[in-house]
DNA sequence: TTGTATGCGTTATCAT
DNA sequence: ATGATAACGCATACAA
C-alpha cells in the first residue's frame, strides 16, 4: 500500500454529505447567490464537519483575477519602509487583497521577480522603491497592471505615484535653519537615483535663497553608515556646520553621531539637525531628532484607493499623481542651546 | 460597443500561432518534458511575439501545490524581524517559493488570515511571531501543512521550529556580568509570553549561581518604549544597577536611554549591559550595544531546509525542532570604564 | 516527437 | 430555489 497522498476536501465531497448538489454548496458560500435558509444551514454544517474551505484556485482561472497584489520591496532595513510595508499589508487585507511579497536588490532582480509574479496573475503591483529609473518604469508598465509607487518620479500610463510633498518640505527644512540663524547650512544628499533625496535637495536649496551660496553639500546613500561617513570627511575637511538637513531619518543619525564623536558637536547646542521620515529610532532619547512625518497612514490609504480605482477601471490603464503634505516634528535637535 | 477586456494570452494563442498543438506549447516551457529542439524554437519565438507568459494558476489546480508559503508577521517595527523578513523572502524565492504576507495583531486575525491564505492553497506557512500560545499551536497544527516557527515553543506534529539558544546565551551573559566584577545584576524581561525571552531569562538566572539572590527583574514589552519605562522605574525605586541584560536590543536601547537621562549612568562606566538579537541600531555610535547574534543568515537558511524537507514528505506531518548557538558580539556596552 | 482528450474545483448560465 | 452543465488554461496519459 502506498503513501496515501490527503486529498483536500472538496465542495463536492459537501455536497455529497449534505445530499445536495455541488452548486448547492457554491452558493451557500457565496455572497450573492440565493439559497434557502435551511440549505445553506445544512450545507454549512456538513462542510463544518468535512473542515471543508472553498479553493480560490478555480474562482482566479475563471475571473482572471487573483485577488492578489505584488509588493516590491528594496530597503526593508529602513525602518520607515518596513513600517509601511506593515500598514500596507494591513490596508490590503481590509479590502480582501493579498499580499505577494517580493525583495529586489537591482534592476535584474526585479525582471526576474516580475515574471514569476505575473504568472500568478496578480492584479497590481505596489512598489515602495526609493529607487527608479527609466528600465525599471519600462519594466513595470509593460505589465499592463495597475501600479502604484510610493515617493517615486517613474511615469507611465500603467503607473500612479502617492509622495508626500518632498520639495515643499525642503524649503520648510530650510526656512527654520534661517530663522535661527543658522550660518553654516550643510545638506546630506540620498542616494543618486533617489527621486525624493533630489526633491528634498531643490526644495531646500531653493528655500536657503541667498545663503545657498554658503551651502555645503554631501553625498550620502540613505543608510546610517553613509550618513557617519559623509559627516566624518566633511569634518576632516574642516567644514564646521551649524544647521543640517539630511535626506533620510537613517542617514541624520548617523549625521548626528558623527558630529558628537568626531568633533565633540552636539545637537542642538552646536547644530541644528533634521531629518525626513519620522522613524521610531529618531524619537528615541540619543537622537531626539526633528524630522518630517510622511504620514504613513496616510500615505499607505490613499495608495489603496488609488489601487482600487485603478482595479475598477476594467483593464483600462489609470494614472494618477497624489502629493501628501508632510508635516514637521520638532523635537531636541533644532531646540537651540 | 462595450468595454474590452483584454484576455490574457493563453497557450492556445501560442499554439495557433506556431502552428503546433497546445500541448505542444505546454512542452516547450516544461522542464521535465521532450520535444524538438526545432518545435521548441518556433513555438518560443510566437510565445515572444505575442508576449505569453505560463499560467500557473491552473498548475496550482492540477497538482494541489502553489507553490506559495504563507509568512504570519508580527512586530516589523523591531528591525530584527524585517531584516529576517527580508532574508526569508530572498531564500524562498531561490528556491522557487512564493511568499504570502500577513501581519498579525492577535489570535483573531490570525485565525481570520489563515482562513485566507489556505484558500490560496498554500504550501506551508513561515511565522516569526515572538508570541505563541497554545490556541495559536492549535490553529497551526490544524492546517495540516508544514509549519516553521522562529524562536518559538509552538508544538504540533506539522509544526517545526528554529530557535537560537535562549537558555544558553543567558548562562553567557551571567558569565560576562560575573566575572567583571558585577555586583546588582538586573534582568529586563521581554513580553511574559514571548517563549525566547522566558527562555532568556532561565539561563541568566541559571548562570548568575549564587549571585541570583541579587537579581532584579523587570517586566517589558519587546518595545524601546518599554524598556525604557522599566529603567525609569527601577531608578525611581532607587535601585543601582551595575549589570543588566535585556531580552532584545530594542528594550536594551530603551534601558540605556534611561539609565542615562534618568540617573546619569553610561554605559559602560557604570553599568554593563547586554542586549539580543544584533539588530543595526545597537551597533550605532550612541548605543555601542553588545548584544547576540542569531545569525539570521543561517536562522532563514535552515528554517528553508526543514521547509523544503517537510513539502517533500508528501503530505504526511513532519516536525523538527533545530537549535542554533548564538554568538556573543563584544561592544562598548560591556567595555568596562 | 507530436496531437487528442481528459481533468483539476470552482462559478455562472440555463433549465427546471 | 435548485440541479445539470459549460467554461477557465494548463499538464498529462495515451494514441498515433
Amino acid at each position: 500500500m502506498g503513501v496515501r497522498e490527503r486529498r483536500p476536501v472538496t465542495s463536492v465531497d459537501v455536497a455529497k454529505r449534505a445530499g445536495v448538489s455541488q452548486s448547492a454548496v457554491s452558493r451557500a458560500f457565496s455572497r450573492t447567490a440565493s439559497i434557502a435558509p435551511g440549505t445553506r444551514e445544512k450545507i454549512l454544517k456538513a462542510a463544518a464537519e468535512l473542515d471543508y474551505r472553498p479553493n480560490r484556485i478555480p474562482a482566479i482561472m475563471l475571473s482572471g483575477r487573483s485577488g492578489m497584489v505584488g509588493v516590491v520591496v528594496g530597503g526593508l532595513s529602513n525602518p520607515f519602509y518596513a513600517g509601511a510595508l506593515e500598514h500596507l499589508v494591513c490596508s490590503l487585507r481590509e479590502r480582501g487583497l493579498q499580499v505577494l511579497l517580493v525583495h529586489v536588490d537591482d534592476a535584474l532582480t526585479l525582471d526576474d521577480a516580475l515574471e514569476q509574479l505575473l504568472g500568478y496573475r496578480i492584479d497590481a503591483v505596489v512598489t515602495a522603491l526609493a529607487i527608479g529609473s527609466k528600465a525599471v518604469a519600462k519594466a513595470l508598465d509593460a505589465l499592463r497592471i495597475p501600479v502604484i509607487c510610493f515617493n517615486s518620479r517613474l511615469t507611465g500610463q500603467w503607473i500612479s505615484t502617492v509622495s508626500s510633498n518632498n520639495r515643499a518640505a525642503g524649503v520648510v527644512a530650510a526656512r527654520v535653519l534661517r530663522e535661527r540663524g543658522v550660518m553654516q547650512p550643510v545638506w546630506l544628499a540620498g542616494a543618486l537615483r533617489n527621486a525624493a533625496s533630489v526633491a528634498r535637495g531643490e526644495g531646500f536649496r531653493r528655500g536657503l535663497g541667498a545663503m545657498a551660496g554658503e551651502l555645503v553639500s554631501l553625498q550620502g546613500a540613505d543608510t546610517y553608515e553613509s550618513g557617519y561617513d559623509a559627516v566624518s570627511a566633511m569634518l576632516l575637511r574642516g567644514v564646521r556646520p551649524d544647521g543640517m538637513f539630511c535626506s533620510n531619518d537613517m542617514m541624520a543619525c548617523g549625521a548626528i553621531d558623527a558630529l558628537c564623536e568626531r568633533a565633540g558637536l552636539s545637537c542642538s547646542r552646536d547644530v541644528m539637525l533634521l531629518g525626513y521620515d519620522n522613524i521610531p529610532q529618531g524619537a528615541w532619547r540619543a537622537y531626539d531628532l526633528t524630522t518630517f512625518d510622511q504620514g504613513v497612514g496616510q500615505l499607505v490609504k490613499t495608495a489603496c484607493e488609488v489601487l482600487a480605482n485603478a482595479l475598477e477601471a476594467g483593464g483600462e490603464p489609470v494614472s494618477q499623481n497624489i502629493v501628501i503634505e508632510a508635516r514637521l516634528v520638532e523635537r531636541g535637535s533644532t531646540a537651540g542651546g
